[in-house]
DNA sequence: GTTAGCACTCGATTGTGTTGAGTGCTAACA
DNA sequence: TGTTAGCACTCAACACAATCGAGTGCTAAC
């Protein structure tokens, strides 16, 4: 059996119904819909089919049917229609992201705020691999005896930082030479390639040696940890407890509990391609406890190597439409932001 | 009508069982208690008494007794007898804590994981009011063309930055003889007092006026804003979920709305007091939608005088006693794993 | 002062119709 | 041959009544 015009017609009209009302769909609203002149006995058959090829569920014999993640799957590859966001919409959302400005981090949470007023689901954005990131700059800044903080300046106005012990009796002045130093010799060489060019720095050096080892493998524990909690920013958690699919507080738990996991959240959300959206409806993702979510995310670039996601994370039947119009926009005003001062 | 000995301890009986249970609590239920020696009609009058005073409310005729508001204020005042934590528990505790000491701010998240999954309850921790840090670095970065990135180094090893612009032209040599005197005029002064040192510097000053005063400006703005977001760390949200009080999603809607909002959070939570325990029982504490939550705080210090707030949100029903006692460790151990390095 | 006994209350649970949205099938129709 | 009206059927949801039982207050006896 293949899917006629008539097919594709009711199919999408049943899943434009459910996105709206998250109740089952009978055959008499879809003939009640303008732009579908059928009976409601028609409707019924052609559901019938549908069912049988996989692309709507019942959840009862006396229940509306339900589009199934396969008929999700061909909603957004063929059958949905895009939505403009209007002037009016674009300017807020710009302006909000553009109030905290001063802060790359600042402006990554209230893009994550936008995201989620604007689209009523969770939002996530993920920081770019530390990795990819340039060095511009490092400062080694005694805080106590023996100790110093270690601050790495980045291309992009990310800092990170960590304590570093330094052996007892080095003052300032040293603590500063060595700061020059490590700023020559790394700077503009992108973080993941620190190894080799200290490496040849311990080579050559003749003093400091314990402390630059020392430096450098702070730098790299941080490298491979993958990332710090605050590198994953979370929006708009309890949106989703709006929508009746988390009526039932365990599923509202679970759904929550991945959200806390800023590791898990960060896998899911990494992605190799390019700036296109991509789109993982139900067990598309791995997670068993966001099988009955999608997830949508897309690309911000930050520098001329790095590249950030944000990511939109609703219930199935989410409005995909929307959600993808929103991250488009997003996306490039997030890149465009951040790349402001560059 | 006095509050006689064995009112006492029949109060504190139904107390504690109501803690472990949520459920109401029945005259029987308390008469067969070890330590209690009266049958269940002796207990109703007494029941009744303590109905009367105030320190028991009844959800209807048939069901038993739920302690008050005024019960769990008189039981953290008086009735609660304290319980020691194991060695074990704090060991536990203490190595999960340092196990990312090389930054403060890991050090925090970590303190939060520990309290939420000591206590199964929501932890908030409020970093110190930036206003009582003292400077210790300041570092102006070119990241761009007329951009700056400005980092300020405390002394407790947070670290702040901000993007600021340049003037046209400036070079990274310039910038970093400003940064030297930055550093000089500023070193060991609280940032609140910025203000004073810095109109002593614009006066004095007849280069880069305009750098200084936008600097300036960016420290004050980001001050008077009273912190970011990443200054109020939560743990534990879905903890709350667990327990009978949130199986309304709508109460644990409004639970969670308000664990997201920051500078709630801080307000909330940020106290005067000195290092001794806050409790606040239900609409002790402003908010209506916390209006049956306990929140718990202590203090620890970073350096000499700043303090910051650790806390413990739960249900008003909350075991407190032992909230008390990982509070007071964990205030300890967070105050010394970040004094440490000084 | 304490307690056994007892009638009473009332939420929770269980069982029973009843309702209504929605289906599948059949037969008539264009 | 595709479409549709008609009709019997299904089944969750809702409302209502009956029952149960945990717990109470009161009284009278110890």
């Amino acid at each position: 059996m293949q899917l006629d015009e008539r097919k594709y017609l009711i199919l999408q009209a049943i899943i434009d119904d459910y996105i709206l009302t998250a109740m089952p769909v009978g055959s008499r609203t879809i003939s009640r819909k303008s732009g579908v002149g059928y009976s409601p006995a028609t409707i019924r058959n052609e559901m019938s089919d549908l069912e049988e090829l996989g692309y709507l569920d019942q959840p009862h014999t006396s229940a509306g049917r339900v589009p199934s993640n396969k008929a999700y799957r061909l909603y957004v590859d063929h059958l949905m229609k895009t939505v403009k966001l209007t002037n009016d919409e674009r300017e807020k959302m710009h302006e909000h992201l553009i109030s905290k400005s001063k802060q790359v981090e600042g402006v990554i949470r209230s893009a994550a705020g936008v995201l989620s007023d604007a689209t009523k689901y969770t939002s996530v954005i993920v920081a770019p691999k530390l990795g990819t990131l340039r060095i511009k700059h490092v400062q080694l800044v005694p805080v106590a005896e023996r100790t110093a903080l270690m601050v790495i300046v980045t291309n992009v106005g990310i800092v990170k930082d960590a304590l570093i012990r330094v052996p007892d009796g080095m003052d300032a002045d040293e603590l500063y030479a060595i700061s020059r130093m490590l700023t020559e010799k790394l700077a503009d060489k992108p973080l993941e390639a620190v190894r080799q060019a200290f490496s040849e720095l311990l080579r050559n050096a003749e003093t400091n040696r314990k402390l630059l080892g020392e430096t450098l493998q702070v730098i790299e524990k941080r490298l491979e940890s993958g990332g710090d909690a605050s590198d994953v920013i979370v929006g708009g958690q309890t949106n989703m407890l709006e929508y009746p699919e988390y009526s039932d507080v365990n599923k509202a738990r679970s759904f929550l509990s991945v959200l806390e996991s800023k590791d898990t959240l960060r896998n899911l959300l990494n992605r190799d391609g390019g700036m296109e959206i991509s789109i993982r409806i139900g067990p598309e993702n791995q997670l068993p406890a966001l099988s009955d979510c999608s997830i949508v995310t897309a690309s911000y670039r930050v520098g001329d190597h790095s590249n950030g996601t944000l990511g939109i994370i609703g219930p199935t039947r989410m409005n995909y439409n929307r959600v993808i119009s929103v991250l488009e926009f997003m996306g490039r005003a997030l890149s465009d932001v951040l790349s402001e001062y560059r």
